[in-house]
DNA sequence: AACGTTGAAATAGTTC
DNA sequence: GAACTATTTCAACGTT
């Protein structure tokens, strides 16, 4: 048999395959979930409009404090390189 | 007691407000997973964008993936390109 | 001549096509004159991983004011809906 | 005056800074104009959605193309699709 | 039921 | 060549 390897090969990319498949149906029933959240809470009577909204800027919130750390984080290392300079010593106290 | 309507609407809408937010975590917990898979794929030498294209075309239906097969053809003949191209050559013939 | 429409439509088609990619064009300009920019700014010895995430995070200030006014727009209308009753009155007296 | 560099680097790098802004405004307002003939196309009767994979074709230099088109049938063939495509068939018959 | 809008996903490009 | 960023594309949703 010549082929042991692309068979091989094949059963390897099927499983991976095979894999993802799983992973994004389960995926997709959450986002199924999701939808039934919110026709219950417009069942209720709440404006989900609204509802999006507000998760949308709870996430950005989420979002603009993950930057702010990362940018805080570059500072420091930018302080870092000079934190042998006088300069750099005295910032680097003020952050501390 | 006045507010008993008011409150439980207020905790309703956070409850339901925080089963939304945790089903979005957990489908975002799922997309790392998934995009895992791709990345164990790519290490083991797959080439991972012909993957995805994969797992989109067995999503597709074969009745929609011809209609936009032809429909290409369409558009490409007006433009006068795809001479040059082995499955191109196919695909005119059929509708030439 | 059978195909005055049909040529008329692929003509039509063409010059869409090409507006486009004209358009196109003049972005990928602009992108190589912002990344020249940043090259300056490495030239004079600044920072552009920090320039990038500045610029960033201005960029969601600006997003999230919009979103924020989007989302009172929401509320003003959903208040409206209630304005002939007296409690959307008096919620209207407040952010009148 | 003590912070002559100082002020200088400062000035410097807000000119950067409102520089690389300037153009990413105008480069957003290209995207909106290439929006804008989407639309118009749209209205007009054409598919914008293979339009756009048109003009990614005519961007892909045809070797590359076929490189694609090649793998794709690898993978497929790996996984016992492709069968039912007409396309499909003409490119099977040349890799079998 | 098409339309635009918006959020998510994928791809391309860039930097180190 | 690997990671990161940015852009672009795709899909879902509510709306009209």
């Amino acid at each position: 048999m010549n082929n042991v390897v692309g068979n091989n090969s094949a059963e390897h990319l099927k499983s991976f395959m095979e894999r993802i498949e799983r992973l994004e149906e389960e995926k997709k029933a959450l986002t199924t979930d999701i939808g039934e959240v919110y026709s219950e809470a417009k069942s209720a009577g709440f404006d989900t409009k609204i509802m999006r909204k507000v998760i949308a800027l709870r996430k950005m919130d989420a979002a603009k404090r993950q930057e702010q750390e990362a940018l805080m984080e570059v500072y420091m290392n930018a302080l870092g390189m000079l934190a042998d300079l006088p300069l750099g010593q005295a910032a680097l106290s003020k952050v501390a």
